[in-house]
DNA sequence: CAGTAAACGGGTCTGTAGTTCCGTTACGAT
DNA sequence: ATCGTAACGGAACTACAGACCCGTTTACTG
């Protein structure tokens, strides 16, 4: 019993990866217009102009292709800022957090990309994948900041990060409350006060 | 032009009501046990004892029977503690959301209620509402507290309850870190710095 | 307690999402 | 440059979610 190879692992160039990229930027589209529950694989492979076929046999599932459109993000990462100062650093990841969830593509598209996590365990593990690599890129100036002594020793840089996007996460979702600058600046002080208060730890475990 | 009343509105008792409890019951056990991409109205029917021309004409999408569950659940909310601790009370709520999301039935069954809520305005405008019920309800022991002096005057006892269940959902929904009660009373004394610290005060606006 | 129409529900029909088949294209190894 | 086969894609097929029809049950009114 030999395990066969998924397709598009085997030959991964030339046009295998242009259909990959064009029915990633279909689905991307699909998504943020309408939604996770309307995302239907024979309109993605006709925007993309592909076969039905290949998008089927590739992806067979909406949440499968979220999920290899997560890791395409994760792959694609944006750097984070450097001020010096961790105020100013968690501000700036409020503020991007903030205006990438109300930018009129990536808000809609995040919602979408987290329905999907909510229907498909693959898409799951992938966007837990994508904010672990997130976290990661941004914990570096909450590390960065307990080494200068501005936040107490043992403070997980992690914990900083995430605490910084919670609340306006938690507005996104849960309450539907707007999201603005006020919004970010508050979720970053917020963030900052508990780290302060070495409520933001590691614990072992 | 007259506009026709939604069925089940007219004669809302005897067999409407019974039908309603009947599909509403058998929607919470689908969701939680399926996830809302799986929810079926025909099976619903089956498994609720109706016919399958009745789910369709009262809720018609299951993202209106999504909606119409959350709405029987914010009417069916069970009160808060009261302890007269700020710091014990955002435990309790902190440990009851974590208890609640972990719970067999009630977290698989909350997140299916998020996706379809992601899914569907109606059911959007449903939980947020839901969640307006809830925060209100556990405003009060922030309010308390305002008043007894243990938090700053200006303190904004909705934000307060807010902050306790964002990192929360945060962890369920983003990172899919584990919920247990270490994680619980961090956000509860997260929240609590951050209140104290004058961050969660009311805005003008 | 009787009459009316609101709501239910079994049976049937239909549009379409998803599958299968098989010929065509072209990636990549030699 | 040549070749084997991985991957693509058009077209026909199938299963089933959701719509419709119409007879039956029963909630409310007076």
């Amino acid at each position: 019993m030999t395990t066969t190879p998924p397709p598009g692992s085997v030959r991964p160039g030339g046009r295998t990866a242009r259909v990959r990229d064009a029915v990633l930027q279909a689905a991307g589209d699909a998504l943020a217009a309408r939604g996770f529950h309307a995302l239907d694989l024979a309109e993605i492979a006709r925007a993309a102009g592909a076969g039905k076929t290949t998008v089927y046999r590739r992806w067979g599932t909406p949440g499968h292709l979220a999920a290899d459109l997560l890791e395409e993000m994760a792959a694609q990462s944006q750097p984070r800022t450097h001020t010096g100062d961790i105020a100013a650093d968690l501000r700036a990841n409020a503020r991007l957090v903030v205006r990438t969830l109300t930018h009129p593509r990536q808000g809609p598209l995040f919602k979408a990309l987290i329905a999907a996590s909510l229907c498909d365990e693959q898409a799951a593990v992938a966007l837990h994948r994508f904010y672990a690599v997130r976290i990661a890129e941004w914990a570096g100036c909450a590390a960065d900041a307990v080494e200068r002594g501005e936040l107490p020793p043992g403070t997980d840089p992690h914990r900083v990060i995430a605490a910084v996007s919670a609340p306006l996460y938690y507005s996104l979702l849960n309450t539907g409350e707007a999201l603005d600058e006020q919004a970010a600046d508050r979720a970053a002080e917020a963030a900052l006060a508990a780290a302060r208060a070495g409520i933001l730890v590691r614990t072992e475990g």
